[in-house]
RNA sequence: CGCGGGGUGGAGCAGUUCGGUAGCUCGUCGGGCUCAUAACCCGAAGGUCAUAGGUUCAAAUCCUAUCCCCGCAACCA
């Protein structure tokens, strides 16, 4: 065995928050992470490539019981149904961690203690404006008019304990690092965005505990705090491979840290390139080689149907188009450091486009040639000319393009350039007409090598889409009867083995799709979805949502409350304000302004002229610098939808209810 | 003045670090071809590079101001 020691090569992908399922922007970093993990091991890396899932939190407590089920079952559901996602898109991990696994647990235990042992880790006091009755703390700029955002109620200057990291002890230490490593933080836009923000104005102590909910990992040495999020889900990337901080790591540890490279969204980068590697730091670790912080993919339709049915899911663009037409298109439209856009437009566009007419009909009408001209055997003559030359230069150079746009992760260039190779074999086939050589029996050896030519072409083309489209690489590659071509033999052409033959008949790689068609479905979909919704009770549908009861009040205390109905003649948007619509409400002779977080329900057009219910004798406050004068009531479902509580028979403005 | 990103032919993007004929893909129009999934190939039209100033021999690219869009945060009486 004369097996060469691979070089280890570490990846990882943020860990996807478990309140809900992802939806495509989220299994993009994912996929992107796979294509590069896929296209390391080609180039012969020993590639350990971890995601996973980040299970705790105030918000899972909250979510989990809004769903009537205990945190972990609620974490086990989305978890899986996560992974089953990773798993629909192909992608290629070789660990799935978990924050809720035990031996995570534990670890993040030990360090906590370890970090607190050698000092980094105090505890101190966190400092804020507490508003007893809601057991929250807010800072000066979250009030509302100086009273809490909840309640309205005075709020008083308090102190809670909690640990802090002391941050600035390694602070010099990583702006040094940083500054030796320029390629540490990616793409390098965001390294000035961190120095300039964070680290030279001096870095704050980090709170790393909390004591405001409990759906997390105890500090093991003071069980009423729970180990804040950064800590707990930042080191899954050690302690799933293995890291034992007391010194007990595994050899997989040894082998696989420092990590090559933490992929992560650009939202996160902060977290990843200053409190990470200063963890590290605090640990004895080497921190990681470089950091990525990848752009967004956006909806692009946003405006056309505001309830809901808007966001992608990768499962259902999968059921529409197929993994591989997926996986390429966020692959291949995401800019490297813009956000990029999806709708069905553009992924019908480019899978008609890209995958049907220039891919798999290339594939198809080599193949059918082929067949046609040679009962499927590709044999090479040597009759070759001039035009040859340049398919082959192109071909070979393409291959180079890829490895350079890859080392520089630039995924959707390497694509492009991979494509580059499919539009030269259409250009190629023009240029040589092959079903002209047919018509002459003396030019035979010369169409027989222009088809193999195309056939080599295809073979590595094929061989490099498969870090990018594993299926539809290994189907090509199987209707022309061969094997990827390994990228060390990817300098030569010719490889393909004269007098092979093709397969006699050529599927379908991609069907082309029709827009209108697509758009009929998805709205069919849609109208589907929103029919679920409408029909209550019956049948399975929503499940009826069952609330926590509050308190039981008395007659008196619901006397306090003022309804009527009130009729909307004004509405307008509230600027500079996401969900806040202002309405001029006709409350019998008087008419008041209030302000209702429902824009993203309800356009100020179709406000006009509702009547409406009304709390009137709410006091009045100010939201977004505008006085509010009551309250208008809605019916909110369990995925946030409102609905306008309005009278079933017409009522005056004015009329009470009770 | 909460933080950040962006405005380039009809659509989606590159180019902006280190100023010097504005590029790619799709769409449109015209032509060619028929092996192929009405696919492929060639050609053309279409942009005062958000706006206004400034620096310069020269600005999409540097500086200043303004407008607009998008994320995050906040506000969802």
């Amino acid at each position: 065995m004369t097996q060469k020691i691979r070089k280890p090569y570490y990846i990882t992908t943020a860990i996807a928050y478990t309140s809900g399922k992802p939806h495509i922007g989220n299994t993009y970093e994912a996929v992107l992470a796979d294509a590069i993990a896929r296209y390391k091991r080609e180039q012969g890396y020993d590639v350990f490539f971890q995601t996973g899932t980040d299970e705790h939190g105030q918000k899972i407590e909250l979510k989990a019981e809004e769903a009537g089920v205990t945190p972990q079952e609620f974490v086990d559901g989305v978890s899986s149904q996560i992974r089953s996602i990773w798993d629909l898109m192909n992608t290629s991990y070789d660990k799935f961690i978990r924050t809720t696994d035990k031996d995570h647990e534990a670890q993040v235990q030990k360090i906590f203690k370890k970090l607190y042992d050698q000092g980094d880790i105090y505890k101190g006091y966190y400092e804020g404006l507490y508003c007893t009755p809601c057991e929250a703390f807010f800072t000066e700029s979250q009030l509302v008019d100086g009273k809490c955002p909840d309640c309205g109620r005075e709020v008083q200057p308090a102190k809670e304990e909690a640990y802090f990291f002391r941050m600035s002890k390694y602070a010099q230490r990583l702006i040094d690092y940083i500054n030796a490593h320029p390629e540490f933080i990616q793409p390098v836009s965001r390294k000035n965005e961190m120095m300039n923000n964070f680290l030279l104005p001096g870095l704050q102590d980090l709170c790393v505990s909390r004591t405001s909910f409990t759906w997390g990992i105890q500090v093991p040495f003071d069980p009423k705090h729970v180990i804040y999020v950064w800590l707990d889900a930042l080191t899954n990337y050690i302690t799933g491979i293995g890291y034992d901080c007391d010194g007990d790591s595994t050899e997989q540890f040894k082998k696989f840290w420092p990590a090559d490279l933490h992929l992560i969204g650009k939202d996160i980068i902060r977290f990843h390139t200053i409190y990470w590697p200063i963890f590290l730091m605090a640990l004895g670790l080497p921190l990681p080689k470089q950091v990525f912080g990848h752009p967004w993919l956006l909806q692009g339709d946003g405006k056309m149907s505001k309830s809901k049915g808007n966001v992608l899911y990768a499962d259902t663009l999968v059921d529409f188009f197929g993994v591989d037409a997926v996986r390429y298109f966020v692959l291949h439209e995401m800019p490297f450091d813009n956000d990029g856009v999806i709708s069905w437009e553009l992924m019908v566009e480019r899978l008609n486009s890209d995958l049907a007419n220039i891919l798999g009909n290339l594939v198809n009408r080599t193949i059918s040639m082929t067949n046609k001209y040679f009962g499927g055997t590709v044999e090479k003559t040597g009759v070759s000319e001039e035009v040859d030359e340049d398919l082959k230069n192109t071909v070979l150079d393409a291959v180079k393009k890829v490895d350079a746009k890859m080392e520089q992760l630039r995924v959707a260039d390497a694509i492009t350039e991979t494509f580059g190779i499919f539009r030269r074999c259409n250009k190629y086939i023009d240029e040589t007409m092959p079903w002209s050589l047919a018509k002459d029996e003396s030019k035979k050896g010369r169409l027989a090598e222009v088809l193999y030519n195309l056939t080599e072409s295809i073979t590595i083309g094929a061989s490099l889409l498969a870090s990018f489209m594993p299926d539809t690489s290994a189907r090509i590659l199987s209707q022309l009867n061969t094997e990827k071509r390994g990228l060390d033999q990817m300098d030569t052409f010719g490889l393909y083995p004269s007098g092979n033959r093709v397969t006699e008949k050529p599927e379908i790689l991609f069907a082309r799709m029709d827009i209108k068609e697509v758009m009929e479905k998805v709205d069919a979909m849609h109208e589907e979805k929103a029919e679920k919704e409408k029909a209550p009770e019956k049948q399975e549908e929503k499940p009826a949502i069952d609330l926590e009861a509050k308190p039981e009040i008395t007659y008196d205390d619901f006397a306090k409350l003022q309804f009527q109905i009130g009729e909307i003649i004004a509405c307008e948007a509230v600027k500079k304000s996401k969900k806040l619509l202002c309405s001029q409400v006709k409350i019998g002779s008087q008419v008041r302004q209030i302000i209702s977080g429902i824009k993203a329900h309800y356009s100020p057009e179709e406000m006009v002229g509702k009547k409406v219910m009304v709390v009137t004798n709410l006091k009045p406050a100010k939201l977004a610098g505008l006085m509010s004068e009551g309250m208008i009531l809605c019916a909110e479902d369990a995925d946030g939808n409102l609905s306008l509580m309005t009278p079933e028979k017409d009522m005056p403005a004015g009329a009470e209810i009770c």
